[in-house]
RNA sequence: GGCGACAUAGCCAAGUGGUAAGGCACGAGUCUGCAAAACUCUGAUGCGGCGGUUCAAAUCCGCCUGUCGCCU
């Protein structure tokens, strides 16, 4: 069999500097960067999304990055499609494919090559599902699905996750398969790419949270509530209403809620995310973590970064 | 100085004599087509302090402390 195709993955939670790490890593490399972002996607949604402007992309060609108007829809199973085009792109022009973004199910489903179904989903019968389980409760669902495919019950039941029992029970009725064969379907064929894995962690999360609470401040100098007004103003899909920014203060120009009350929300919204980030990349024994608290500065975590990639690269 | 109200977990807060609801935050975790999403788990031997009444007090009484309001 062929060598896998290398790939540097940079993750992290928001705020940790991921952006700069793989800029420099691709000047350092010869590399052009991919991003792994569900919401940097969406054009017109810069500041908030903290996506880079052309003074830090540094002339490092982004991918996947500003290219669909936030009216569209958008999903991890189109993602993992479009990041295979540009890895091969990348690859065929002779440069290293830097991954680089904080939307763990992206990476990973990416990296693991998870197979989608090709079947489309069916929206309508989804709704339906939301609104049985907002009439009759989530045990109805519950119920249904143990008729259907007994071991994502079990593994569904403790749970109570209205979405994934959802998504389990639309799954059944529009393929005809249970989500059970379906993730062992997904999982068959051999991941194509050797990916050396970067985390950016902080050993002291307070370091973290000071970070983002700045971030935020700084987006506001940038103009965030402009782009807030227009952005809200604007029609938004089912995944670019979720990013954060807009909603949190939405508040603020409705009247309901003060500025700076929204702006604590919006902080707080901030920083809880990065924590659900965190537990996500956890789990991913094979990252290699750089705490970038700990490092005097960020030539030396760059510098850290570059050892672990090279013994990888021409080890 | 006088009068009154209030004082319950990090914050908000229910509870008016029978053995401390709930929400938010924090922390931990789950995750295969909306993932910046959705969801799960988790906190007070104690209710400002000290006494008193009672079988029993966060709940009633007194004093003290603090906060707020009104009056002079």
């Amino acid at each position: 069999m062929t060598e896998k195709q290398k790939i540097i993955s940079v993750v992290g939670p928001t705020a940790s500097g991921k952006t700069r790490l793989a800029v420099e890593l691709a000047k350092i490399f010869d590399g052009e960067i991919i991003s792994a972002d569900s919401m940097q996607i969406y054009t017109g949604m810069q500041i908030a999304t903290a996506k880079p402007d052309k003074d830090e992309m540094q002339g490092i060609p982004h991918h996947l990055m500003d290219f669909l108007p936030p009216d569209k829809s958008y999903s991890v199973a189109m993602f993992t499609d479009d990041a295979k085009g540009c890895i091969s792109d990348i690859a065929s022009r002779g440069k290293l494919p830097i991954l680089a973004g904080g939307t763990g199910l992206y990476v990973d489903s990416l990296l693991q090559n998870i197979k989608f179904s090709e079947e489309e989903r069916d929206e309508e019968l989804s709704r339906r599902l939301w609104i049985q389980y907002e009439e009759n409760g989530i045990e109805y669902l519950i119920q249904k699905l143990l008729e259907i495919d007994p071991p994502s019950y079990e593994r569904l039941k403790e749970g109570k996750n209205p979405k994934r029992i959802i998504r389990a029970i639309e799954f059944y009725y529009t393929t005809g398969k249970t989500i059970t064969e379906q993730n062992e379907m997904s999982r068959l064929e051999q991941s194509p790419y050797d990916a050396i894995k970067i985390g950016l962690g902080f050993t002291d999360r307070e370091k973290l949270y000071d970070r983002i609470n700045l971030r935020v401040d700084i987006m506001l100098e940038k103009g965030l509530l402009e782009e807030v007004r227009q952005v809200l103003g604007s029609e938004l899909s089912q995944t670019s209403v979720k990013a954060i920014g807009y909603k949190e203060l939405a508040p603020y120009f409705s009247g309901e809620n003060s500025l700076d009350e929204c702006i604590q929300k919006l902080k707080r919204e901030t920083r809880r995310y990065a924590k659900r980030q965190l537990t996500w990349f956890k789990r991913d024994k094979e990252i290699n973590w750089l705490y970038v608290d700990e490092e005097p500065d960020f030539e030396t975590l760059l510098g850290k970064a570059v050892q672990i990639i090279k013994g990888r690269l021409y080890g």
